[in-house]
DNA sequence: TTATTAAAAGACAAAAAGGTCTTTTGGTAA
DNA sequence: TTACCAAAAGACCTTTTTGTCTTTTAATAA
């Protein structure tokens, strides 16, 4: 479904999200073992969403990343187009580069309603709107035994 | 949505059909160039796909793909299990490797009928069923210009 | 003002996906 | 029975994805 960087990326900020809630800057390394992921890789991941504006980090000493309160939740579409840039479910399952109602892949008309109901969910949902679940319904974010 | 092998996999398979449909046996470079296709990799691809047994062959003169009429239709979960193994929107879109209505990652709830309208689609249809549908319906298997 | 801490920057590397090309093998037809 | 044709096999290459590691920069606290 998404690619390796924006699996890290919804997880690590989840994760990142449900610290800051509860007063805390996890750093990398605390992010990687929590959501295990691969520590440096993280460290990239959350260093390019800090350049993305998504997410704010502070050096030294009781450093670390969080959410700008001021900022406006991040819909996930936004996460996955700036990780894996706008391509995805919004293409044709074909590969024509021009498929629409016009010129149709043999696909399409079965395909169109179920990447709308993808739109609709990465659109709709938040980091932020993800977190809050994850809180309330005491999900985790990692494999669990049971 | 398919990675690239997956995609010229379907493109050239239906093709191939019609043309079988024809009565015709079309060779590597003739798929290539109505699928608009890099040419040595589909015939990379379309050799692959006779050893998984969803098509046949036949060298020489005369020579190119076909399917066996005595085998039945090809569903394009099997395709796609054959280029992608299994992976795809069988998964976790968060990566989980277990994630279920026990273990749920946030999105799971939203995300499951939309895995479940794919998997009814790619069950259902086959390969001999879409290129009834090209036929038909007068489909392009690439751009055109209008 | 120095030691320590943690992110930023960026080089490097392994693996997978995507693609190209040459040689070999097995048919067909003249 | 030879010439030719087209797929099979497999080596090789490029790009993208995934991941690792070292050095630099900036913040904090003693």
């Amino acid at each position: 479904m998404f690619n390796k960087e924006t699996e890290y990326a919804l997880r690590g900020l989840i994760y990142i999200k449900l610290q800051n809630l509860k007063e805390r800057r996890p750093g990398t390394s605390e992010v990687a073992k929590e959501i295990e992921a691969p520590p440096f890789f993280i460290a990239k991941i959350l260093q390019r969403l800090v350049r993305f504006g998504f997410l704010k980090s502070l050096k030294g000493k009781g450093g670390g990343f969080f959410f700008d309160p001021d900022k406006p939740d991040i819909p996930i579409i936004k996460l996955i187009s700036a990780t894996e840039g706008n391509r995805s479910f919004s293409g044709c399952s074909f590969g024509l580069k021009q498929c629409d109602s016009n010129n149709p892949c043999p696909l399409h008309e079965k395909y169109v309603p179920i990447k709308e109901a993808l739109n609709k969910l990465i659109t709709e949902e938040t980091i932020q709107s993800l977190a809050e679940k994850v809180y309330k319904e005491g999900l985790s974010l990692i494999e669990v035994m049971k």
